[in-house]
DNA sequence: CTCATTGCAAAGGATTTGCACTAAT
DNA sequence: ATTAGTGCAAATCCTTTGCAATGAG
């Protein structure tokens, strides 16, 4: 498919830091990489004994690290008790609404939080760092009872 | 001091459920409803041994799960790896800020946030419940280095 | 007295780590 | 050949649960 850019980046990553390239960072680092999701440990697993590969899920987990690491995935924390991991595109920052039927996740970017966000961190005498919103909500598929997923 | 309010309407949640008023309760429900802090568990014991009580663990949760029921606290969960309870005041809903460094929250609230992700979650075809907002940083305390907590 | 609570320890789920074995360069 | 990675199981961290002993009403 279009594995050019993001496999290939994390190959030079692990290139540049003397790091092997193992069959199964490769991979881990497809699934991750190619899904346009915001996949937990436990569903790229699954994915890749779909794909007929598999790979312990201590080394899916020190692999997602080294993605994280290398910039080209980023961690997501939506309170359901255990992490997320989606592809970081050229996507500078966007917030997550989340179905709290189907797990369903959409993305949306709105410039005025960043401003807000950054004002209030000023105010409260805080060096801001980051921030991270969550909208909670039913998506429109588990209403109309379309495909629950 | 002024828990004639808030612990009380704990003991009257517990008499118009017929549940038992226990020593532990009481105590637990005076040091999560009287302090100004967003507790873990782990520091609600702490607090009651401090205090020369205790409870075990188990208990401490299972109290506080009755206090988040009965409506008079609310469960908070930032990421850290653990959750956080704070008394539910009349406050309606607010933000928070949390230091990366030493854990001190402090609460915001912004009318803006509420009309932003109504209305994204209705273009979105989102049925909104809510929403949570967490900016990280590092307080001031931190920065200046005065007592770091 | 009677029934729910308590406390401890065991169980659970997500994630990390130790270590012998295997694979990449 | 070397050196690092993999996989499994054991270990951790937070939280929940089972059950005998205890306490509230």
């Amino acid at each position: 498919m279009d594995d050019t850019g993001v496999t290939d980046a994390f190959r030079a990553y692990l290139r540049e830091h003397n790091l092997p390239i193992t069959r199964q960072r490769a991979l881990i680092a497809e699934v991750v990489l190619e899904s346009g999701r915001h996949l937990s440990v436990e569903e790229v697993a699954s994915e890749l004994h779909a794909r007929g590969a598999r790979a312990g899920l201590a080394t899916v987990y020190r692999t997602i690290e080294l993605l994280v690491r290398s910039g080209l995935v980023v961690e997501r924390d939506f309170g359901e008790g255990f992490r997320r991991y989606e592809a970081a595109r050229d996507i500078p920052h966007h917030e997550h609404l989340l179905c709290t039927q189907c797990g369903r996740v959409t993305e949306f970017r709105d410039e005025r939080l960043e401003r807000i966000t950054t004002l209030v961190a000023e105010t409260r005498g805080y060096q801001r760092q980051r921030h991270r919103l969550v909208i909670y909500g039913i998506c429109r598929e588990c209403r109309t009872g379309a495909s629950p997923n």
